[in-house]
DNA sequence: GTCTAAATTTAGACAAGACTAAAAAAATAT
DNA sequence: ATATTTTTTTAGTCTTGTCTAAATTTAGAC
């Protein structure tokens, strides 16, 4: 059973993953940890010797299954959580990461099961990421980022790209949540800027803004 | 803000202090907190150091109000669990201990506060523990134990003081629980195992048993 | 291809929390 | 009142997870 230190390293090298599958390096997982490197390379040791890393020195790290299932574990915690944190206890989706990032840490197979089903099996938590089943499968959602839609196209939000509390408070401003929809009207070729319509009225996003949102074309 | 262990040694000493504040000896928080004196003496420096307990070397320690707070606040914090578990999560009595030792170590105000809200601001846990209010005040309940209780009597259980999953068990089998009508028969003076009526029916139960069950007499 | 810069690893140290073994203090027995 | 036992503390060690500083490997520049 991994420690909490693990489970948090886990996690960071799950999202550290790309497609291709390229190795995660040591100093990239030290800057998502916010720890320093010498720190990261004693634990991806640790987590080597204990089957969750293929591990090569120099070179980088990738999960092994038995450690791509941990980490899933633990993210499913982490959003079946935050699902509830806002479903029920009123909590805004800026609030919940803090909280979450404790709460996925609780070891009770039945607590997780029972929560699950209390929230009736969401697939989504509330910042729109995927929330994976028991099996760990993730669900796939085909999203795409606001800043790649052509003028003309009429999206809905499904989710973020950066969780940080003062994008969300933006987007809580903007009256930008999930399951809103957005109009694309025009694309300023300047600055790549956008001019989109969201509840009936005109605004304008930077392109950092439209590089953050996930929609999905309707 | 005291880290996991400390909140755990708090604990354990809150539940050692007698109401007539005897100091709480170092051997005896070791043997709750399942550790060696030696190590609970390296504890007992680090609470006295952050001032959550007086401490007098080969003496003992008491809680200060500080680390009298600092407990009640965890009390408070695994007895909502508990409620919250078994009323929502369908956890059976001598199930939920466990994960609540873990939950009650979660930091969120807003958690607990709002946790608090969604159970009705209850009084006591599922084993009749009386849950503290956000301001560290405890309930006060007049327990008694079965054991004290003369024939002809007519009482209801309100708690159990061994809370050990086989106790709880036995209280399962024999249909006993929060708010059980019990009417004490008689008393074998031999063994002092008592006749009792419990739904309707006649049983017998041992010193043990009525030593451990918590009652209010009608 | 060599030189430099960046990334990574190693070595040695530290804090928290636990342990063992030994020393010191307190309690108990005679 | 002294001897013995129990309790408590101290001293030194261990593990986990972190750090700094130094050494090593890899990657980039020319």
């Amino acid at each position: 059973m991994a420690t909490l230190s693990e489970e948090n390293y886990l996690k960071a090298i799950f999202h550290l993953t790309t497609k291709d599958n390229t190795l995660v390096s040591t100093n990239s997982i030290a800057k998502k940890m916010k720890t320093k490197a010498s720190s990261a390379t004693d634990m991806i040791k640790k987590l080597s010797d204990k089957g969750h890393v293929d591990y090569q020195k120099y070179k980088g790290v990738n999960l092994t299954d038995r450690g791509r299932l941990a980490a899933i574990s633990v993210i499913r915690k982490h959003r079946l959580w935050e699902v509830f944190l806002v479903k029920k206890f009123n909590f805004s989706w800026d609030e919940v990461h803090e909280v979450a990032e404790q709460l996925e840490h609780i070891k009770s197979e039945k607590l997780i099961n029972e929560l699950d089903a209390f929230l009736d099996f969401p697939t989504e938590d509330p910042h729109g990421d995927p929330i994976p089943n028991s099996e760990g499968e993730m669900p796939n959602t085909k999203r795409v980022l606001l800043s790649m839609v052509n003028p003309g196209d009429n999206c809905i939000c499904v989710g973020v790209k950066d969780s940080s509390a003062s994008f969300l408070q933006y987007l809580d401003r903007y009256k930008i949540t999930l399951g809103t929809q957005i109009s694309v009207i025009s694309k300023e070729p300047f600055d790549e800027s956008m001019l989109v319509m969201i509840n009936s009225s005109r605004k304008s996003i930077s392109k950092e803004v439209a590089n953050n949102i996930l929609i999905k074309i309707k």
